[in-house]
RNA sequence: GGCCCCUUCGUCUAGUGGUUAGGACACCGGGUUCUCAUCCCGGAAACACGGGUUCGACUCCCGUAGGGGUCACCA
């Protein structure tokens, strides 16, 4: 069997989002799993709209998924270059073998001319074909002139690696523009002079070239070269659950979530599970996983929906799972502001109370900021808590008081805060779901936080002083 | 409209003629001295519909409906 090549051909005419990803990482996969290559090629034939930011974002994205290219724009390789619009003339040298075997002419219909008759078609119920319009004559060639293949309509069947048997009429072959008017050639051309000169063994894209592919067989036949593999995935659509996912369907571009601090390996696991599985009830996949165990054939035919739950999720499995230190590492940056006074090591006593908490990186400082100042007091806290809100101001003064007289003769180690908590418990006969809440909001002001005592301990001292002391004599006031 | 593809819990899915239709996310309830999260236990939740074939259909066949793609000098 030949060397497995695969490719990832994205036009750089916006930023990637999840739906295209998971494209490139199935088609990364089928080239890792088969010791082959993964070939980045940039599509940027439409002028207009391609953009070097779109391709430093490819780029980017790719990198933060660990997706690797063996060939490529920046690093070559024996098939380059590798962005289209640096190889015009290749394609005008295939064109030209199509001229030379009668099977591409020359072309002028106006946009207007075309649109009445797609409109005539349209009336008719039919489908446009413009092999059903073709001009008596064909004008002189000229090097604005677009270049039409002369199709060959047939019926078509052949065989997707995902779909399974496909099959199309004659109806679905027609003369197609090779070659655009800026002497740009289409994508239809392009592709194919390039899988094919590339040396691609698998043309793994999604779904919306699916009913092109016939179009494609006829042209490969008047090239008279192989056709590759086909692997159609279907596309990822968003939360509406029918449209495709986009920037209108408020789609986030992937990079987004990198901000956001979703770890590579939640992505890619992610990803790769929207519409593949390996039939077990396995969730978590690690990348040499996916490599091991991906196949084509058991990537689903329907569109997959993006969730954004699962996607946190799986980063928290991730984040729960990390080393410390590694933790450590990829935190920097996600401090709140108030965190750049304090050590590393007592960033370090916080961060190690919140690693299970964190669903994304981003969240530490919102999750953690009361460890690094005094939140203004929140009097709703306590006004609508369930076990709060009943008491009366003095109550509510006299547990703190109690409190505080407790705590300041702690030494403030882990175990004494504890012993000390259980003997408030006793003292004042209440429930840890009142004294301990009542506690936690004083010294934190914050909805939620980790383990009470252990909130006390790193806060220290002083901080947890202090702060009762604000409560008492705001809930004084009261 | 023509052509093509798709259809199992809200979501991602397992399932390839005989299952109490399984798992996970999300959701709800309970437990872990308080909250949030973790962890554990439990709950609700699906075979689009109609015909066949068969002793027996989620599984096979045919329709119908719904959804998607495409019919560009965009990819």
């Amino acid at each position: 069997m030949n060397k497995v090549r695969t490719r990832f051909a994205p036009s750089p005419t916006g930023a990637l989002h999840a739906g295209t990803v998971r494209t490139a990482l199935f088609a990364w996969l089928v080239a890792r799993q088969n010791q082959g290559e993964f070939i980045l090629r940039i599509e940027d034939t439409d002028q207009a709209r391609s953009d070097q930011n779109a391709i430093n974002n490819i780029t980017a994205t790719l990198k933060y998924v660990g997706l690797d290219w063996d060939e490529g724009p920046g690093i070559g390789g024996k098939f380059g270059p590798y962005t289209q619009s640096e190889r015009l003339d290749i394609y005008r040298d295939w064109a030209n073998k199509l001229i030379e075997n009668g099977r591409a002419y020359p072309d002028n219909t106006s946009q207007e001319h075309l649109e009445v008759m797609r409109q005539a078609d349209k009336k008719a119920g039919r489908a446009f074909l413009f092999r059903n319009h073709r001009p008596k004559t064909t004008p002189a060639k000229a090097s604005d002139t677009p270049l039409r293949f002369l199709s060959d309509p047939k019926s078509y069947s052949w065989v997707d690696l995902v779909m399974g048997d496909l099959s199309a009429g004659p109806e679905a072959v027609d003369d197609f523009i090779l070659i655009k008017s800026d002497g740009y050639p289409t994508y239809n051309f392009a592709h194919i002079i390039d899988d094919y000169l590339m040396d691609i063994s698998h043309v793994i894209r999604s779904q919306e070239f699916i009913s092109s592919v016939p179009k494609y067989l006829n042209l490969y036949e008047a090239l008279g070269i192989k056709v590759p593999l086909f692997a159609t995935v279907p596309q990822v659509v968003g939360e509406s659950g029918t449209r495709k996912l986009s920037k209108r369907e408020g789609a986030k571009q992937l990079l987004e979530y990198q901000t956001m601090g979703v770890l590579p390996e939640a992505m890619l696991n992610f990803l790769a599970t929207i519409g593949w599985n390996d039939g077990s009830e396995q969730e978590i996949f690690s990348k040499e996983e996916l490599i091991k165990k991906f196949t084509l054939q058991r990537v689903q035919r329907s569109p997959g929906q993006f969730d954004e739950k699962r996607l946190l999720w799986l980063n928290g499995h991730y984040i729960r799972e990390l080393q410390f230190d590694e933790l450590v590492k990829l935190s920097d940056g996600y401090w709140s502001k108030s965190a750049s006074k304090f050590d590393q090591a007592y960033k370090n006593r916080v961060l190690k109370l919140v690693q299970s908490r964190l669903k994304y990186l981003d969240e530490l400082g919102a999750l953690t900021s009361f460890f690094f100042e005094d939140l203004p007091i929140k009097p709703g806290l306590i006004s609508t808590h369930k076990k709060l809100k009943d008491l009366t101001a003095q109550q509510l003064t006299d547990l703190l008081t109690k409190t505080l007289n407790e705590l300041e003769r702690s030494d403030f180690s882990l175990e004494d805060i504890k012993t000390r908590l259980d003997k408030l418990l006793e003292e004042t006969s209440q429930t840890p779901a009142v004294l301990f809440s009542l506690i936690r909001i004083a010294t934190t002001q914050s909805e939620a936080s980790p383990e009470l005592a252990e909130s006390l301990e790193v806060l220290g001292k002083d901080t947890v002083l202090r702060r009762i002391k604000n409560s008492i004599s705001s809930t004084e006031k009261a």
